[in-house]
DNA sequence: AGTATATAGTTTAATATTAAACAGTTTAAA
DNA sequence: TTTAAACTGTTTAATATTAAACTATATACT
């Protein structure tokens, strides 16, 4: 049985973190060209991070969010000109998403459009101060992701 | 002129508290009894935590929402019989809301419901790994916080 | 006092998301 | 080979949220 102050403890912390996401995002998006959302600006740095090419699916499930969500927001993408959907010539079924050129230039616009709000966060927090912090929420991520699949 | 690798680690830092606030409030909000959301949760602890009552402007403005957001969770909650939202005989355009024992019930049995994944949470990262990242996130939430006014 | 402005809460339209139903395709089993 | 099961992506209905328009009330100014 675990102390009840340790709860709490994780309570406080869940709390803090949520906070930051919250107002941290909401900035990050605010600062987007072309009126890319969150999710449209993530899946197009994914393409520069992991892979040149991907379907809907691992999309979705890169980013913990159902398939149809997928689908609204690569039409989303799609309509902008920012990728490709098209058919997989070896499976009728899966689709092949590529980023075009535009995506690649509106991906690094959106990098270069966040800098501002990046420095001024950098200039305040020291990067050994968030360096610290990294291990530990690298190891909190990984421990909550593993438990989705449990 | 800020390094680019320290804009990197921020966008990097604010990856990870992203995926750490999504992955626990979806799984916060599966344990919530009467079908309580993540925010109608947060108003009824609210109430325990800060005060026994509020406008929905302060509880709007705590929470970082609309207030048209707010109306739609305090109706939820006056639904279900969590909250009173009264008339303020002082002043006519605010109203007081307040949480009733039925409430206070749910609120408690929603950390009741709670304790079960904090506890698993606890149990893998102890309360000191936790306490050292107390106080820089709570700098960095703050400092978010007051960018917000800024 | 009377008028303009600000404030508090609600409503409306739009959007991103989820869960579930659906259609088409592939794989496995009998 | 035929049939059943599993999978891939889309569609639909519902929900929480935002921004902006709206209503009612209070405050400030002249």
């Amino acid at each position: 049985m675990k102390k009840s102050h340790e709860l709490d403890q994780a309570f406080v912390f869940f709390n803090e973190i949520n906070i930051i996401a919250q107002l941290s995002s909401n900035m990050f998006e605010r600062t987007l060209p072309h009126d890319l959302t969150n999710s449209q600006f993530s899946v197009l740095n994914w393409f520069v991070r992991v892979d040149t090419e991907a379907t809907p699916g691992r999309l979705a499930t890169a980013f913990s969010v159902t398939r149809g969500a997928m689908t609204n927001t690569l039409s989303k993408l799609e309509a902008k000109g920012f990728i490709t959907v098209e058919p997989d010539s070896s499976s009728g079924r899966q689709k092949i998403v590529t980023m075009t050129p535009a995506g690649r230039s509106a991906r690094d616009e959106a990098i270069a459009s966040s800098a501002g709000m990046l420095s001024e966060f950098s200039a305040h927090f020291d990067g050994e101060t968030i360096s610290k912090l990294m291990p530990a929420l690298q190891e909190i991520r990984e421990h909550l992701d593993a438990l989705r699949y449990s």
